[in-house]
DNA sequence: TTGAAAGCGTTACCAC
DNA sequence: GTGGTAACGCTTTCAA
């Protein structure tokens, strides 16, 4: 066997008889033989990286769409290769440089919004870019997601309809988290819209804010907390540890106080009483972004620019 | 100039001489010439890759060990190639196949157990090998993690203590995490050792086991729960889902039944009541990951294999 | 359906 | 301090 048919057998390719195919994977595998990704990548000049950077690792939404866009992935001959930011906006560019040098041959980013140094270092590249879990006002390329502040009109009206008025946001200090911040506009501006009265916004701290820091919200503000109809929470988890707070202090949610979260993690479905959410179809949004990336890779001349609206939808609980 | 020595003017090398090298620089920077690192990578066989497998992404502690390694890396240059298995043994040799056709220059492995051919696999490429989150009794390599059967160890002893005596563990059916079997075990031969009645096996489903699955064994128990005196949780997830099923029945916690988790999950130190659970020093098993890595990719010559025992902890809470 | 030759961009090794 | 040669493992191209 020549080494020419090898590397056609183990590429699946239709000229090779189905008998030699077979008989060359099974000796192949018998001799330990592992293919060399960087030799083909080398000399066929296409990495089959596909660069992803998400702002955090450690959150149920990025991971789920983490899982669809790998698992979206696995039959294409490509590989994601990972950056994760940490909710550090100046760490993108650093990210986006080193993933750069694995020569990808698309790039996810978590969000629309970056650092000039990012947008250049990206627009010099020419390399195809999707842009996920928001819908920019200018992509840089292809977007898929659903818009933050549009969910929370949503939140804030269910809010309004079933008579809560005096609302307080829960999120993050600093900017950190865009997705965070644009949730917190779409309740002030909601709010506004509907005629309520102005929204108190509540430090959870710098991002990511998870449990501790809405149990710590509620914990520091004690009592006082009950001067608010409903907490409209940047996240579940953040969510939950209102709630937890609010029960040690003998406050009863939803009777004295609503609270609302965000993105249908676990917790609000098991929570005691089961927390109003919004779900974001983290899921989709990774089938999505594999479906964009399928005819990327399959297709080099350049796609018309794609902007797809995976939608939310308000998922009622028992905290509100 | 020759491609050799420019070559060297652009790694900086120092046999080449200042004012050639500016020179070289200078034109290349002008010609817009990129280097290219797969060229590089293929032809001295050094990837800069790390390459590591997880049993899943979506899991509070492996992120952290993940964030801990990527951080410790940052500065060496290296970068980390991921694997994520879901839970699926089988899928190990699949994505260590996967790995390795991009020639990492180390490899990370979750857990000690692993298929006859992965193990073949990994013995043939003769490459640095750690396993974390468990101290095999063969190891490959390098390992760095804990006990978990000895973990639980401190938790039935201290339910035993407090005059527990009707154990029930809570935990995956199947053996694919094979951390929660280990548990398992540990569970069992405490009693055993302590001279506890039989510990009764509650099965939440295939792994990997969560909130929800925690929440439905209780559920579908109803008020026979209360035979035991003790859940005993192979995660904190599956605690909470325990303790809020648990709330909506009216039994209380830890009055009626005990309740402990396991990870030291933020959802146990916020629930309420807080869980009992064990830390594991996720963070902790990174750093030490990230020490012996550095000593690998510095010094080519076989280092003599590390067993480290990062130990873990009980973290007594209130549901118990 | 299979094979032979050439070459992808870089660097190890040796010569000058 | 600089340059020539060969080779890394694969695939494109052309020939049988």
């Amino acid at each position: 066997m020549s080494p020419m048919t090898v590397s056609r057998a183990l590429r699946d390719d239709k000229t090779v008889s189905e008998a030699t195919r077979t008989r060359i994977r099974q000796v192949a595998s018998q001799l330990g033989y592992v293919y060399d990704t960087t030799a083909q990548a080398f000399r066929t000049q296409k990495s089959g990286f596909v660069a992803i950077t998400l702002p955090s690792i450690n959150n149920a939404n990025f991971a789920q769409t983490f899982r669809a866009l790998s698992d979206g992935l696995a039959g294409t001959g490509n590989q994601l290769l990972l950056g994760s930011t940490n909710y550090q906006v100046g760490k993108e560019e650093e990210h986006v440089r080193q993933l750069f040098s694995r020569n990808p041959e698309a790039l996810v980013l978590t969000g629309g919004y970056h650092t000039d140094n990012t947008r250049q270092l990206v627009a010099a590249r020419g390399l195809p870019v999707i842009e996920m879990w928001d819908l920019p006002a200018a992509p840089l390329g292809h977007a898929v997601g659903f818009s933050n502040a549009h969910a929370m009109t949503a939140v804030v009206r269910h809010l309004a309809e079933t008579g809560r008025r005096k609302l307080a946001f829960v999120g993050a200090s600093d900017g950190a988290d865009m997705r965070g911040a644009a949730r917190r506009q779409g309740v002030l501006e909601t709010a506004r819209t509907l005629g309520l009265p102005e929204v108190a916004l509540l430090d959870a701290g710098p991002a990511p804010v998870s449990m501790r820091h809405g149990a710590g919200v509620v914990a520091q503000l004690g009592a006082d907390v009950a001067q608010y109809d409903a907490l409209v929470c940047v996240s579940d988890p953040v969510a939950f540890g209102c709630l937890s707070a609010c029960q040690r202090l003998g406050i009863r949610v939803p009777e004295d106080l609503a609270i609302t979260g965000f993105g249908c993690f676990e917790v609000s479905e098991v929570a005691n009483p089961r927390i109003t959410t919004v779900n974001v179809n983290a899921h989709k949004i990774g089938e999505q972004v594999v479906a964009v990336l399928r005819d990327i890779l399959e297709q080099p001349e350049e796609l018309e620019p794609r902007l797809i609206d995976v939608g939310s939808e308000l998922v009622p609980g028992e905290t509100s």
